[in-house]
DNA sequence: ATTCCGTTTTGGTAAGACCATTATCTTTCT
DNA sequence: AGAAAGATAATGGTCTTACCAAAACGGAAT
């Protein structure tokens, strides 16, 4: 290697972690930027004086971490990478699910929030990117009406309903936050579409949402923002008594 | 081994990644209790059928994720945790590190939050907490008025008065969004403390905030909270004219 | 030019050994 | 008898070596 010795030798107990924290360091002081190629292992490996066991437990955490993407083969190797949205989302979902949150928690601050982003999505979003979302709730609407509706793929739907409307705030924080609670707790908003009461009457709201959102209506949008949770609540408690 | 055989065997590619999986869901699923013991790296291989260097891979993205602790010598191993908010904290700060985000973002965010928290508090607090949080800002105004404070000391301060703020509003929620928030991003606030000219500010702000919160008067405890994040805003804007 | 087949690079897995640390038991000394 | 010191065993941490599997590249055959 011409390149001058990035990284230095360890020696102490957990090794691992020092390789690791020395490569993280490098990628979040922008040493090593998105894309970047980092050695194979066993380069690293005579790099920090080491074994490639060590190598491979340190990739192991920086790739859990969302820090590189590990390639096999010939040119492959770990590349630095961007930690994407999904990485948080999968760690509060777990802390989420450990924990068994109380559904009414989770409702009441995705309530909040969501009026907080209906409104700056109103104040920020593009006339075109109102148009997508009107069409993305008609189309919901349409997918409940075919005689047998795949339901994975209309909660997948819902989700993306939901995250759109997010990035419309352009704040990204808000998307983030809005996906990690998704993550992790969109088992409730399937039971909305399982049951038949409120099937329709959900996907409808939806589109009266979108709709008054893209007519620039704020109070009229959070309304039916608040109707969303209100039907929900009522879906979990009927079916709460139902067992 | 006794005990009924609750993993099973792995072939494919990614075996590392299988068993971690099977661990995390035996641990969500609540098969694994937190404080429990997981077998050693010895028997898991055998468990698994597959090699040493497999398990520990394994685990080393299961304490990365902060599912299991993992302690040396005779009686150790692994053991089950319960995840913590720091962890999610982590995971948020290398996103918001990496990403650059704008300050403005997260302080919007956190306005809107801290104002939903304020009403909540208002609402759902005791008497007695109300008291305590008065105290807590008043100490935090004292502290100030010494002739050389403990800026890191300040800050841990205002950070638990955050925290404690949150607590009242009974959902755990609004908690942990808070300090994950905070623990990534507590810079601006240091900023805030560090600069002579708001320092008294926000203190006397923070008392102001409290008082009318123990006087259960929300829109007066709005007007505090707006002011907080004026201020900030002020801050930063000054700082960056600074540069 | 296109297809196919080795060759090479590189991550993934396996097996075995040894070291470092820790808890527990045993011995020994007071 | 009690406490301190030492031996023992269990277990994670590291190292070594070897081989497998996938991916990219290049050359040969068509």
């Amino acid at each position: 290697m011409n390149a001058p010795p990035i990284f230095s030798p360890v020696r102490s107990g957990r090794a691992a972690e020092h390789v690791a924290l020395q490569i993280e360091a490098a990628i979040i002081s922008g040493q090593l930027q998105p894309k970047d190629r980092l050695p194979s292992e066993r380069t690293l490996q005579t790099q920090f004086l080491t074994s490639r066991g060590v190598i491979r437990e340190a990739m192991s955490t920086l790739k859990q971490k969302g820090l590189v993407a590990i390639r096999k083969g010939a040119k492959g190797g770990a590349f630095v990478k961007q930690v994407e949205v999904p990485n948080v989302s999968e760690s509060l979902s777990l802390f989420l699910r450990q924990h068994h949150i109380d559904p009414e928690h989770i409702i009441e601050f995705r309530e909040h929030t969501d009026r907080a982003i209906t409104i700056m999505a109103i104040a920020r979003a593009g006339e075109d990117e109102k148009q997508e979302l009107v069409k993305a709730a008609v189309s919901l609407k349409s997918m409940l009406a075919e005689p047998d509706p795949d339901m994975a793929e209309i909660g997948e739907l819902d989700r993306k309903l939901n995250i759109r409307l997010a990035r419309m705030t352009r704040n990204p924080i808000f998307e983030w936050i809005m996906s990690a609670l998704q993550q992790g707790f969109s088992s409730h908003d399937y039971a909305l579409y399982e049951n038949l009461r409120y099937r329709e009457r959900i996907a409808a709201n939806w589109s009266d949402t979108a709709r008054e959102i893209a007519a620039n209506e704020p109070l009229k949008a959070l309304f039916f923002i608040s109707n969303h949770y209100f039907l929900l609540r009522r879906c979990i408690a009927s079916k709460k008594v139902g067992q």
